[in-house]
DNA sequence: TCTCAATGATTGACTAATCAACTATTGGTC
DNA sequence: GACCAATAGTTGATTAGTCAATCATTGAGA
């Protein structure tokens, strides 16, 4: 018997909304399966973010990508990821060579080493993927991904209609 | 016409295997969804998890509740929930009291000026939601709710069972 | 060719998250 | 009543995230 959200966080009213209801549901989910998921990586000395930068560049030609291009291609968002990089080029799982026909770019590309270790996490990884989201039938599956690909997308429209919410001048609380 | 996650992260190999997508997937829409929303709470000069807080204590009685307590019905695991709460002590946003009865414990309750600042951020906050997930039909969002409900299940499932792979010794990296 | 805005990446300063170690208090149990 | 594990919360040390400011390089125009 599934637990709703309003008893997993023992909430007292009702939400306002379906829509907020749903946002809850989906950060809170999206926390539990990236614990799951970081404490495996973990083992191996790394974080979620710095895995995610390792998958990106295995997928990726043995010349690599430059700095910002991995940027863009994250699962979350990550501002820093010059120092993300640092600290995998320190690891020795990544490399990183300034290009030369544009100089201001770097391109990054992934160590054996860190291959071995992205290797090392496959199975794993395969293991608590299944456990998490394995559950779901086929079906279901689809229609998550169909749902969250419709929301990305809403998201989206929203973010350049109204140029962002964001970084508007601060109130008197810091 | 919706992009799918693969095109979006612009990945090269397909996914391993279906869960494996939709945990991406799942992750990348709730790092958006959470960023929409922390870009409107921060106009208050608050974080997601102070936002949280506020919201949790304006449900609970005016005794409020104690420190873990709080930390329990977060959204998010918050194991800095003390210094989380100092903060929000500090802007006059909750109260700590500590409990007579049991004076390891500390209640912590939202002040006046705490829940001006929620009424301040209804409107916004309906709006955002709204525009991330209020393009669902009802059927979708139920669906949606749905197999949130029966992945976080499974993942708490999967926990319990095998005593979770976080906080296993440490390889070579670090 | 000289400027100058645009691009790519890095750094600084600050804030927040994390885990382990610690203190204070409680409720048993001998 | 003294001991002792369990509970509630805090603190220290370290790591990571964030945003603005900066530097180097490029490409387009005057």
């Amino acid at each position: 018997m599934p637990l709703r959200i309003t008893d997993e966080i023992k909430q007292t009213r009702p939400f306002a909304s379906k829509s907020a209801e749903a946002a809850v549901a989906l950060m809170r989910t999206a926390d539990l399966v990236r614990r799951a998921i970081g404490g495996v990586v973990e083992n191996a000395g790394i974080t979620l973010q710095q895995y995610n930068v390792l998958r990106i560049l295995r997928g990726s030609g043995p010349k690599g990508l430059p700095t910002l291009e991995i940027a863009e291609r994250m699962i979350e968002q990550a501002p820093g990821i010059t120092r993300l990089i640092d600290r995998l080029e320190a690891k020795h799982l990544v490399a990183r060579e300034r290009c030369s026909t544009d100089r201001r770019q770097v391109f990054c590309c992934i160590t054996t080493e860190g291959l071995g270790l992205l290797d090392s996490l496959n199975e794993p990884m395969r293991s608590v993927e299944a456990s998490a989201l394995g559950t779901l039938c086929e079906e279901h599956v689809s229609q998550l991904l169909g749902i969250l690909d419709t929301t990305r997308e809403a998201i989206h429209a929203a973010m350049t209609t109204s140029p962002q919410a964001n970084h508007q001048p601060r109130s008197s609380h810091r």
